[in-house]
RNA sequence: GCCCCCGUAGCUCAGUGGACAGAGCAACUGCCUUCUAAGCAGUUGGUCGGGUGUUCGAAUCACCCCGGGGGCGCCA
């Protein structure tokens, strides 16, 4: 695919140092060793890395005496210019500045390909998220997963997982029970009929609309039928409108499922039965207090969990064991779910389960995130999804723009619990990351659209005339794209793409104001400029393309 | 009672074993006859919640405490 990266050659070059020191006696044989290079402090140098700190116990020699002997040992590289030992064992690695030029050549011509690379090695990967109960519009909250999920998946087809996006329909129990009984009442009230909501059901607005929306469709038909035919016919067509509204929603974010799958498709094919009769098989299940357990409590959980209640209904846990196990049988060999930090409790069962059916459990990775509270007006939005008292998708992309939307939500940590300020994310637009990043790609544009007006070809530019301090401070950055695609897939934080496209932003103004592209007077050092620009609009726009946003050519 | 996440500058947050702790916003001071001022430069601002350990090295790891949020067998 791609070439190597320079953090990745870096790698490369301490392992052979490493193995050419003890073969020349210089270091006691070791064990496998972790080669690690990390960013340096930029006033230090570009690349560094700890390793003779870390070995210096094992092989009873100082930091400084170890870092020395492996700089020593470092093959020959075009990548550098120098590497030097710092102390307390610091193996510091600077760049060499004619090659960072030439890579400006590397970076358009690998166009819109550019920053991929190839970890995933083509494996097949699923990423479960969204997968909201199908009751209501999607919020704000399912939001935050949607917009994690999709630039994830973005990020590790990047990075070569063969990716396929998955939303797992709960369409089965007892919320969707309750789905249907409001809706009846909803539609018998449009008939003129004294019908009420259920205490527990939707009192959302949404539920009148949908209803009157199958009223279009249906007439009076339904009026007729037992209640139990009428509730099914509800849930089923209730069901439908509703998964077309989430589709929508999806849509208007950006987002596409490449599979929906059902949780009664996976009961009426026998494949929650199945599950629950191989753990059978396999010992882990008890018949206690009228109910069907699985049996986990000597293994990875503090407890049992229920799999089929008293009633003889399969649980949810029941299917999301069969609905797992039947992820890995589609051939998937890692799966990625999005879940809310509110389910995190449900995380050692599932593992637990998979490693029952005897899969490896290390192949699911949960991917929690915490909960999204909304401003506005400076106040903290209640929300309840029973009542419809929610701060929806549609509302907030109708409010702030798809950009914006996703921008917010994916530029914090999973791990942070959020405030999205719906009113700053509006009035503050002017001073807004969002728009200073499309600004810099913008400004890209507007060079290269400007050249093209003068006359002034591209290509056949002398790269190696690129010196300015500020176009290789931009260079360094932006050859480090590969490395945070790779960063962004292997700790699942597709947050830092936000703060580096920030950050090449910033570089990007900073040079614009330094170094002036068009120079009639130097024609030649136009061309490596321009080249330069040409090579920061790709960078600037794979980031935002990677989070889903779109990079305008003006503003 | 147990489990998970968080506590870093006035605010919103990066940084989770490495070098003197960073960014954006806010505040203050400057910069448009020249490729877009939705921009740039500078200044102010921090006992990294507290304590004790581990380590050559701790915002980062362990333990305890304080504070905020979320969760804990027949809801999903």
């Amino acid at each position: 695919m791609s070439r190597q990266s320079a953090r990745a050659h870096i790698r490369g070059l301490l392992a052979q140092a490493l193995s050419v020191a003890q073969e020349q006696n210089k270091l006691p044989p070791l064990a496998n060793t972790d080669v690690t290079v990390e960013y340096a402090p930029p006033e230090k140098a570009d690349y560094a890395s700890n390793l003779a700190l870390r070995l210096s116990r094992a092989v009873r020699m100082p930091p400084m005496q170890v870092a020395a002997v492996i700089a020593a040992a470092l093959p020959e590289s075009d990548y550098l210019a120098e590497v030097s030992v710092a102390p307390p064992g610091f193996i510091n690695f600077h760049l060499s500045e004619t090659w960072l030029a030439r890579q400006v050549g590397e970076i358009v011509a690998q166009g819109a390909a550019y920053g991929n690379c190839d970890m995933g090695g083509g494996a097949a990967l699923q990423i479960e998220f969204c997968s909201a109960n199908p009751t209501g519009p999607l919020t704000i909250g399912s939001g935050r997963n949607i917009v994690l999920g999709d630039t994830l998946a973005r990020a590790l087809a990047a990075a070569n997982y063969r990716v396929q996006r998955e939303y797992y329909v709960n369409d089965v129990g007892s919320q969707m029970d309750t789905f249907a009984r409001t809706l009846l009442a909803r539609y018998q009230q449009l008939h003129g009929l004294d019908a009420h909501v259920p205490p527990d059901g939707y009192a959302g607005e949404y539920m009148v609309e949908l209803a009157a929306q199958i009223d279009k469709e249906e007439g009076n038909a339904l009026l007729g039928l037992p209640e139990d035919e009428a509730l099914n016919a509800l849930h089923e067509r209730g069901l439908a409108l509703m998964l077309d509204s989430i589709r929508e929603d999806c849509a208007l974010l950006g987002v596409e499922f490449d599979e929906w799958l059902s949780q009664a498709w996976l009961e009426d094919e026998g494949r929650v039965q199945a599950a629950i009769d191989t753990l059978r098989e396999r010992g882990r299940v008890a018949e206690r207090e009228g109910a069907t357990w699985f049996v986990s409590t000597d293994v990875e959980e503090d407890k049992d969990n229920v799999l089929v209640r008293s009633n003889g209904e399969p649980t949810y846990f029941a299917a999301d064991i069969a609905y797992h196990a039947y992820k890995l049988e589609r051939g998937f060999t890692s799966l990625i779910d999005v879940w809310g930090a509110d389910h995190h409790g449900h995380v050692p069962r599932v593992k637990a389960s998979l490693a029952a059916l005897g899969h490896d459990p290390e192949r699911l990775t949960i991917l929690l995130y915490q909960l999204v509270r909304v401003l506005r007006g400076g106040e903290e939005v209640r929300m309840s999804k029973r009542t419809g008292d929610v701060v929806t998708v549609r509302e907030v992309v109708e409010e702030v723009g798809v950009d914006a939307s996703r921008y917010f939500l994916v530029a914090r940590s999973p791990d942070t619990a959020m405030s999205f300020d719906l009113d700053l994310a509006q009035q503050e637009s002017d001073e807004n990351p969002v728009y200073y990043i499309q600004y810099a790609h913008a400004r890209t544009a507007s060079i290269l659209e400007r050249a093209g007006r003068e006359g002034i070809a591209p290509g056949a530019a002398d790269l190696e005339l690129l010196r300015h301090p500020a176009e290789l401070t931009l260079l360094r950055l932006m050859i480090r794209l590969p490395e945070l695609i790779e960063d962004v897939a292997l700790q699942h934080a597709p947050h830092r793409l936000a703060f580096y496209a920030q950050e090449l932003a910033a570089l990007f103004h900073a040079f614009y104001r330094d170094c002036r592209v068009i120079d009639p007077e130097n024609a030649a050092l136009s061309r490596a400029r321009l080249e330069l620009a040409q090579a920061a609009k790709l960078v600037l726009a794979r980031c935002l393309s990677l989070m889903g946003m779109s990079a305008p050519e003006r503003m």
